[in-house]
DNA sequence: CTGTTAGCGCGTTCAG
DNA sequence: CTGAACGCGCTAACAG
């Protein structure tokens, strides 16, 4: 393996040359940094972004932690965007990404996950679906202990930044345009999850729209899972004029409910996932791109582990699939 | 961060009597090794696996090689499950794994990957969905560089090993009893990828069953698209009695094809995916343990790494969902 | 502006 | 059976 020693070699200069011409340090002549990077390019030369990592203390290793729930797998989709989105970016900028799942720290204390993280040197982490009762994650983030950007969870502070789309506007537009298309009411709410931080901004833009428009609003909490919308479409839609979800998946759970129900009422998604193509029916939904918000928050993580303070961000969000089409079969 | 130094402090021996005893070597008396473990509690003490890597020049870190086939998102919930069975099981052994995508690869020649890779201090590989079409790949696989470990794909030398679900006897198995069950003659058969190796073993395996009851067998390559499933449907499906798909995708494309057809035919898939209790319709289907496959792929990277020879292996499989019903709404 | 040097934390001889 | 010493490839002061 062609290591800097041999770069130097070549092109004549002190290994520290090397490394800083490879750093875009700043002090090093047009000339040398010239026979340098002609040396790399002729050596074929990788750097080794491990020894990178072990000498540096501020290196670009970054994990990306994520929640996948188990229980509604078909949010595959979203989590693999999240990935990919996250990984190909980081690649691009050259950061080392290490995934991890929440349900590997279940039984963790934050200490014993700081120790275990710091021992792989990683200095940043990326966080996906966290929620007000992931207790060690909070912890571990008040910690400081590591540059932090979560992903739609607003929190914000010296080393952590967050990256969301506008949940309550999202929630306010998608619920409004169905609403005024099919002119209703009486409201059927499916919430996510409590103490969810997605699941609460959602309800604080259906509560404005429902005060806006004087409608009268019936909330469930559905835990994003299709069985329980289906459940609670089963016991509430009957008196309720249409039916809004906070998720994609419940969305599902509802229709198939009214269809077996032989009732109509209008629904409403939120995500935007694929998987709305194989449900049968077409609805309005948000259509996030997850890919594009996981690429913003690696670009937030180097910010910060580049001296970057914290900062919050919100996305764009764009709104597609207005179409609405009849529910019955 | 407490490092191996302080262990060995603590528990008043040398530094390289730790890693011995941390790395179960042998020539290491009770007693030190209890001394060690003590101190290793007492501690808190997590190794540094960035520092082993860098030393060792036979670490545990490997590389998760996914292909992401952006035609067909819907199988998202494959590759996820690859990835978390992986990296769940790579956790529980101690290896540390970095994920890719086969298109960050694309432009690059195996060389180019070969250095990359090392300068990642990488010596495994996990590869899920090669073909023969992949050059780069079977390079790199040929050139024994790394230890590697093939999700079905029977590639098998000393540093490559193969772990498979046997495709052959699964597609037959399954299309057999949908057949059965109803009593058919002339199949359209919806294959995947033209050199797939999947595909492939799955064409063998209906043509077995064709030769063997005498059927008629009329092959189409879908190239794992619904859409692509769909026009074949639409074009060939009036004078076939019953469909066999290579997978659940390009299943729900056919039956949504017959269903606008408003004509009824027998579909047979493959996978045994969640999405398919999404398109509202029952049909035969293998269930892959797509996570269960990945841990064994990890567990033989893990026996090859450690100096075992490369080997096939293939998995047993279940065929589930057995019920078919009426695809007529 | 460039080169020398001391670690980062660990694995691995090789004397004792 | 134990421990001192070296090196993995690189970064980061510090001299020059």
């Amino acid at each position: 393996m062609v290591s800097i020693k041999d770069v130097a070699k070549h092109a004549g200069v002190a290994i520290s040359t090397v490394s800083k011409v490879l750093n875009n340090y700043p002090n090093v002549s047009e000339e040398t940094k010239r026979k340098v990077n002609q040396a790399v390019e002729e050596l074929n030369f990788v750097p080794n972004s491990v020894a990178a990592a072990l000498s540096s203390k501020q290196s670009g290793r970054v994990a990306l932690l994520l929640n996948l729930n188990t229980k509604t797998q078909a949010i595959d989709e979203i989590v693999m965007q999240y990935i990919s989105g996250a990984i190909n970016k980081a690649m691009e900028m050259g950061l080392d990404v290490i995934t991890f799942f929440f349900s590997m720290f279940e039984d963790k204390s934050p200490e014993e996950m700081t120790r275990y993280l710091k021992a792989q040197s990683i200095h940043g982490l990326i966080i996906y679906g966290m929620s007000k009762d992931d207790k060690v994650l909070q912890e571990l983030i008040a910690s400081q202990e590591f540059k932090a950007v979560l992903v739609d969870a607003p929190i914000c502070n010296r080393n952590t930044s967050s990256v969301w789309v506008n949940q309550e506007q999202a929630q306010y537009d998608v619920a409004k345009k169905t609403i005024i298309e099919n002119n209703c009411k009486k409201v059927l709410y499916i919430a996510g999850k409590r103490n969810g931080y997605v699941t609460e901004e959602r309800l604080r833009g259906i509560k404005r729209l429902a005060e806006e428009m004087n409608l009268s609003l019936f909330i469930k909490h559905g835990e994003f899972s299709e069985l329980q919308a289906r459940n609670i479409t089963f016991r509430y839609a009957k008196n309720r004029d249409v039916i809004v979800c906070s998720s994609d998946l419940m969305a599902i759970g509802a229709m198939r409910a009214l269809m077996e129900m032989d009732i109509f009422r209008p629904v409403c998604g939120f995500d935007g996932i694929t998987l709305m193509g194989y449900a049968g029916k077409q609805m309005n939904t948000i259509r996030q791109n997850f890919a594009g918000i996981s690429a913003t928050a690696v670009e937030e993580l180097h910010y910060l582990m580049n001296g970057g303070e914290g900062r919050e961000r919100i996305l764009e969000y764009t709104i597609e699939r207005m179409k609405y089409m009849d529910i019955i079969c």
